[in-house]
RNA sequence: AGCGGGAUGGGAUAGCCAGGAGAUUCCGGCGGGCUCAUAACCCGCAGACCGGUAGUUCAAAUCUACCUCCCGCUACCA
């Protein structure tokens, strides 16, 4: 890659986070696609050569669990996905060079290479891990195949995921009171051998990579706790049969039993996609038209390289420029995992990383499960034009800035500035030269309005080569805007008569700038754009032509044009918030019914496990007198216990163990009323070495029992300080 | 608690990195004009002491320090 402004004379991919084949699209999805393809289509107006490719993401447990559910093949499930979605994208306009997926040849060829190359580079290892396993179906429960409590914060989780309660990614192994989604029973954890890829190998060169990193603030900044902190390892193998295989390396090792098995977790095939995709497309088109090589692994040092944090090596290589646009919630993948897993085959890494933010839905998250959700299907449903929601979502706020969307909002923005701003201009300015002069009257450009056009260029360009859509899309608008002053402040329609040759320079500008504002907002308005290209009586894709199409002459004749836009009612407006209402409503009915069935269903397992609690078994490791000699536990009273702020379950206690008073940190704040927490007797080991949580300093431990953190008392009349023995 | 991002007229936004006249644009409000155009467009007016306090400077929305409030992200059962 390099970092001179685009363009450069390096081929250019650019890329989109993959859909996962499990659901629907809402708006909020549709964010990232419509901005690849509006941001793809803007570097190909600077000149820049651009392949802009994705696909489906196929693999993984939800997809599996899923397929399950339905009685069909995890393969058929996700197709299925993936065919709704390729065909979606583009009646958002959203028009990939290559959308492919990640179950096929290609990309299974290219990751098993990934693989062997991490091999080979030794930044793979094995470790044995507990996983969860369904002791009747005698199967293994990766990730969603298993749920249970979220070992940080004690909600009902899944197992990859705390999915509705702190959010937090979970490792294998990690999930408490595990339960097989299969059969529904308790799960059990077994050891086996998965392997891993060593993130630390990369620390150096992330450290670097992150600094020369291009795109949003946001890409940049939030991986640095990590990058900078300790890199835990990534275990990147699941134990089912759905995904891609562990490359077997013809079993040498003879352990016999674990590769095998073993598929590659979802998130090594996935991102390694964006590359088979690309060659995908360069198998399609010839190398000779785009060259897969050149962007991804050409110029890129050697994996085993030594040249970890080498600035020169990496911003000098002319190789290509890979751009990835994601969702906010993907950074970490993206500028972590990604760019190691990249370095470690001995590719080429990213230029920069766009990470959008949220789209809400009148100020609050959008919610699939309550059905608050405005889904592609309905808005394309409504007859509305794609372009619309295109404009709204890229034009909307900075890129990293999370979106509100109503209806209400989108009348405002489509009824002012496309409606009133834009089709307006290029409607009256047409429709003025088509009949008066049945086209473009016989004139120059004046140098007002080639200096206007050039400026709205030069922000253009410059909007791209700061990741800012919103400011391409404003530089087309504000065109128009310009040419609406223009036409209003020259009065053509008061000179056709008294100055005629007035009259026909001023339209000509019009004309011209009409022109431009289609260049200009084809990224953004593909199919607008190119409706507007026609009317002018231009031949051929308005996307074909570069930038500085914007200044040349427009055609000599065209006929009258037809409106570009049409004005969204405010009656339209209330009429699709009472829709919206009614799906949340029926929802939100639905659910109640479903909440009734469940807490049945609770409370007959509550029963069923009131005989035979899940007890830990007792270690049979004894240890010895002196050992547990070691343990310094005193009583204490509590002082002070208050919440710590941003912490699910933590709070800070102060408490009084004769000799001192000590600061602890304990997981007991959503389990107790700390009000009333001062004056208890407690148990605490005294002598543990210290730590520090969420910033706190915690000096000994206050013991408690079970999940509930039923805290440990005294029945007697022992003070603070006295020695448990 | 740490890290990151914010706080700008009624609402929404730009400017801040590379300090410079009475701070941008859009929506909304008020008044006017015009009529080629989708009763739209154009012009004008009102409205912000640019979160607070101190500092650097001839000059600060912009730089520095401290503080307040919002949002996000974290090694959360010690």
């Amino acid at each position: 890659m390099s970092h001179d402004d685009f363009p450069t004379d390096n081929p250019a991919v650019v890329t989109c986070g993959l859909p996962y084949a499990n659901g629907d699209l809402h708006i909020g999805h549709l964010r990232t696609y419509i901005s690849g393809d509006a941001y793809a289509r803007a570097m190909e107006k600077l000149g820049q050569q651009t392949a802009f490719v994705s696909g489906s993401d196929m693999h993984g447990t939800p997809v599996a669990v899923n397929a399950e559910k339905e009685g069909v093949s995890p393969e058929a499930f996700a197709m299925r996905h993936h065919e709704k979605y390729a065909e979606t994208f583009p009646k958002f306009n959203v028009e990939f060079d290559n959308y492919g997926h990640t179950h096929d040849e290609t990309n299974t060829e290219l990751t098993q290479e990934f693989v062997r190359s991490w091999v080979e580079e030794d930044h793979v290892f094995e470790k044995e891990i507990q996983v969860a396993w369904d002791p009747e179906a005698d199967t293994p429960l990766p990730d969603r195949f298993v749920e249970g409590t979220c070992p940080y914060c004690g909600a009902k989780a899944r197992g990859d995921e705390c999915d509705e309660g702190c959010q937090r990614h979970l490792e294998p192994g990690e999930i408490e009171d595990p339960v097989s989604t299969i059969t529904g029973n308790p799960a059990e954890y077994r050891a086996r051998e998965h392997k891993f890829l060593r993130l630390s190998d990369f620390q150096e060169y992330l450290k670097g990579f992150i600094d020369r990193l291009e795109g949003t603030s946001n890409a940049r900044n939030q991986p640095r706790e990590w990058i900078e902190g300790e890199l835990q390892d990534l275990c990147i193998t699941r134990d089912m049969d759905w995904g891609i295989d562990y490359p077997s390396e013809s079993d040498e090792d003879g352990d016999g039993t674990s590769e095998e098995d073993l598929v590659l977790y979802v998130w090594v095939d996935a991102p390694i996609e964006y590359v088979a995709s690309s060659k995908q497309y360069t198998e399609r088109v010839g190398a000779d038209t785009f060259d897969w090589e050149q962007v991804w692994k050409a110029g890129a040092p050697e994996p085993g390289a030594s040249d970890e944090a080498d600035n020169e090596a990496w911003t000098q290589s002319d190789t290509g420029e890979i751009v990835h646009i994601i969702g906010r919630d993907i950074i970490q993948h993206h500028t972590v995992f990604w760019p190691s897993m990249l370095r470690g085959a001995g590719y080429n890494e990213p230029r920069a990383v766009m990470a959008s933010g949220f789209v809400n839905l009148d100020g609050d998250a959008f919610s699939t499960s309550r059905n608050r959700a405005v889904w592609a299907d309905d808005y394309l449903d409504e007859g509305f034009d794609p372009d619309l929601i295109r404009y709204y979502l890229t034009t909307t706020g900075g890129f990293q800035q999370d979106v509100d969307f109503s209806w209400e909002k989108f009348r405002e923005r489509v009824n002012g500035e496309l409606v009133g701003t834009l089709g307006n201009f290029a409607y009256r300015s047409l429709l003025f030269a088509a009949r008066n002069y049945e086209g473009t009257p016989d004139a120059d450009t004046s140098e007002e309005v080639s200096e206007r056009i050039r400026e709205a260029i030069t922000d253009f360009e410059d909007a791209v080569n700061d990741y800012s859509l919103k400011r391409a899309g404003d530089a087309a608008v504000a065109l128009a805007g310009f040419g609406n002053e223009y036409i209003q402040r020259n009065e053509p329609w008061n000179l056709t008569d008294d100055d005629p040759e007035k009259a026909e320079q001023v339209i000509y500008d019009c004309v011209q700038l009409a022109k431009a504002v289609a260049v200009l907002s084809a990224p953004i308005l593909p199919g607008k754009a190119q409706t507007l290209w026609t009317q002018l009586g231009e031949e051929g894709s308005v996307h074909d032509v570069p930038l500085s199409g914007a200044l040349e002459a427009p055609p000599a004749d065209f006929g009258e044009p037809d409106e570009l836009f049409e004005k969204i009612e405010d009656d339209r407006v209330e009429e699709l918030n009472e829709k919206l209402e009614a799906s949340v409503q029926a929802a939100a009915d639905a659910a109640e019914e479903d909440a009734d069935e469940s807490e049945d269903e609770t409370v007959t397992d509550e029963s069923d496990t009131e005989s035979d609690i899940d007890i830990e078994p007792i270690n049979d490791d004894r240890i010895s007198f002196d050992e547990f000699q070691d343990l310094d536990l005193r009583i204490g009273e509590i002082e002070v216990a208050e919440p710590i702020e941003g912490a699910d379950d933590l709070a800070r206690v102060e408490v009084d163990i004769g000799v001192e008073t000590r600061q602890i940190v304990a997981g007991i704040k959503q389990l107790h009323d700390l009000d009333s927490l001062p004056g208890k007797k407690v148990v605490i080991v005294a002598n543990l070495e210290k730590a520090e949580l969420f910033g706190v300093e915690s000096n000994g431990m206050l013991l408690a029992a079970g999940e509930e953190a039923d805290i440990l008392t005294t029945h007697g009349d022992s003070g603070p300080g006295t020695k448990v023995r």
